[in-house]
DNA sequence: TATGAATGAGGTTTCATTCAT
DNA sequence: GATGAATGAAACCTCATTCAT
């Protein structure tokens, strides 16, 4: 019964990870059970235990798995290139909301699940949402500079701005998923219009305050 | 043992939920234990059953109940004066990022685990995040109309606009609640500067588009 | 709430054991909760704790009072007239039929669930089975003597006998009770029937043997 | 701990329902505890949860495996041979008392127990009592026609007999399995004698009725 | 490489029963 | 006479995990 063929280390590994995003992303961590990830992923248990140890190795390294994944495909869309930043930042959104779109379950566990199980799986959700932060930060204050000059605005802000960004994008990403007919590229012009215009009156030091 | 006292109902109905908040923000709906939620009420955990039925009716009560301070809260700040638009959203995000900041355990029970724990709950959850997104965007919307004359913008593009700055929103509170030494106030502005801008150019039909 | 009325004792009792016949013979004994019960009646736990002591004596006085019913409605009828033995035999089995039918949650408790609940109920229906064994053997024995003359059985087989009679009589309350337009009186016609010729045959010694 | 040896699947269930209807027995279906279940079979409760799923299945599941049993026992000592009918019948009494008194459990659980349990065990209980009410009135029409002729008695006079028969069956053999000395003979010869001549009487339609 | 067999520990839930008024 | 408040004990069931092959 089961997966009855003889397959390397690594392909097994693979699928069981696979079946394991399927399961945390559907049913949470909590409760999604062994039994479960074992016969989506066509193996006995054991062998679960044997390639992955336990069930928190397992969820740490799906965790790890999807979100190297994303950063990837942010960092290569993006490049190194010496395009104009606004399109560097567009093309990293795109590739931000189309990785989302594309593996719904692998968005849906490092944006809801890894970040509500406490340690250890929080920090590392934490380390990538840092990572994506300061990709689009570090893209936007350069398009900033571009377009407006040098200007200074304190650290503390450019953390708060990456935070109300990242959410922003988390946001869009999480409903683009779930409303039937909302598209990456929709996504992402949505905050490209909403953090570049923002983002601008901001560098130029426009800011509201209360009477 | 435990309670020693003999209280009314409502006043142990009210421990114990506060207990459960407790319990379900710091680990979670299924990690959280009825014997703990108990414990830390002081009861013992038949009276528990007693009173709220069953964990999944007490954590729908927890998410109801804060649901509604939360919303009451800004609704409170925000009133319906004829104050300008833009003097009311200040206040209502005011009264958001404060109730959030005073009420960690209720905030991260909203934002974290009421979202992430499938049916019942997200429904739960959803329904407030909807009523927050209304009262946001209304406030937006006419205040732009009252700077910028009547704009045009679709269905949709409202929606989807409604998500990014609630999870805007969404993200600087927990942010702020994690981070020693940031303050509601600070969140609020961060918020208002970046929205306040941002929607301007918006409604001013001013995009950003790929060439 | 519930019975504000305050009540004589005596008539409290009633209404609680009302309620526990009903709730017994719908659910078993095990089943029943003393909860519905109190409820049933109209009471307070406390009350029913208070009159009868715990679940087991509560159970105990139901099954006390519904043999005692039983067996009352029996004897009236079969009385100690010199009517003819098969007149009286007759009056038994109309009352006993009767009476089941009158009372179908007690004859539920008698035949059903007392006897399944081991010690002690299981005595304690088992001596109400014994009084109308004898009874029913007793006019049995009467009738074939005074139509057969004097005929010596085994003690052994009049106790089988008794145990089939008791059976029979049983399985035809119960179906009795239990199918829409059947009878008291065609039971009891039934079961004279069966008896009436099979005994007399008995007496007369004509017995089956295997060849 | 417990049954140290591992076992094929097969032969742990056998001892698990065996475990199972031991309990049952003596003690009910409710009263009865999965803990005890299993520290009877020599397994740990997982085990037994894994393989029998539930306490209600694996009731049901004692249920037919018991009535199964006794249904072949009887059908297999009846045979479907040209004996006369009363030999037959002779004989499906045999193999029913033999049956029962061999395995008391077994017959306690289906006589006593899981005709009081409500749904779906009383309905799984009633249908093998058809199945024997059956057998048992097919037989003794066939012999009463054999012996007198064809004689009609109506459709309603047939089930209640058959309640009638099959209820004195039952008493006769939990009284012969309660008491020591009995013997399964003992019993089937009362039953015969009873079963036999008041049948005959009755299809000469010569029946009792009152002056 | 791969699995059928097995369990310790702990979860939610219910119930008979009592105290204090 | 009557009850709202409260609990110890124990039930069913599940799960992550391991052993022996």
């Amino acid at each position: 019964m089961a997966g009855t063929k003889r397959l390397p280390r690594a392909v097994r590994e693979r699928q069981m990870m696979d079946a394991a995003v399927a399961c945390f992303a559907r049913q949470g961590y909590q409760a999604a059970s062994m039994d479960e990830i074992a016969e989506l992923a066509g193996v006995s248990k054991p062998l679960v235990y044997l390639y992955l140890h336990s069930k928190e190795e397992l969820f740490t390294a799906c965790i790890r798995r999807e979100a190297r994944a994303l950063l990837e495909a942010v960092a290569d869309a993006v490049g190194d290139t010496d395009a104009p930043p606004d399109e560097r930042l567009w093309a990293g959104l795109l590739a931000f909301f189309g990785h989302a779109a594309d593996r719904p379950d692998a968005w849906a566990v490092l944006s809801r699940h890894a970040r509500t199980q406490g340690e250890p799986f929080a920090t590392e959700a934490a380390r990538m949402r840092e990572e994506i932060a300061g990709f689009v930060t570090g893209l936007i204050g350069e398009a900033a500079r571009a377009a407006h000059g040098p200007v200074a605005i304190g650290e503390r802000d450019v953390a708060a701005l990456a935070q109300a960004l990242v959410g922003s994008a988390e946001s869009l990403a999480t409903w683009a998923n779930e409303t039937p007919g909302v598209t990456a590229r929709e996504a992402a012009a949505t905050l490209m219009d909403f953090a570049w215009s923002g983002l601008g009156n901001l560098m130029k030091n426009e800011r509201w305050s209360p009477r």
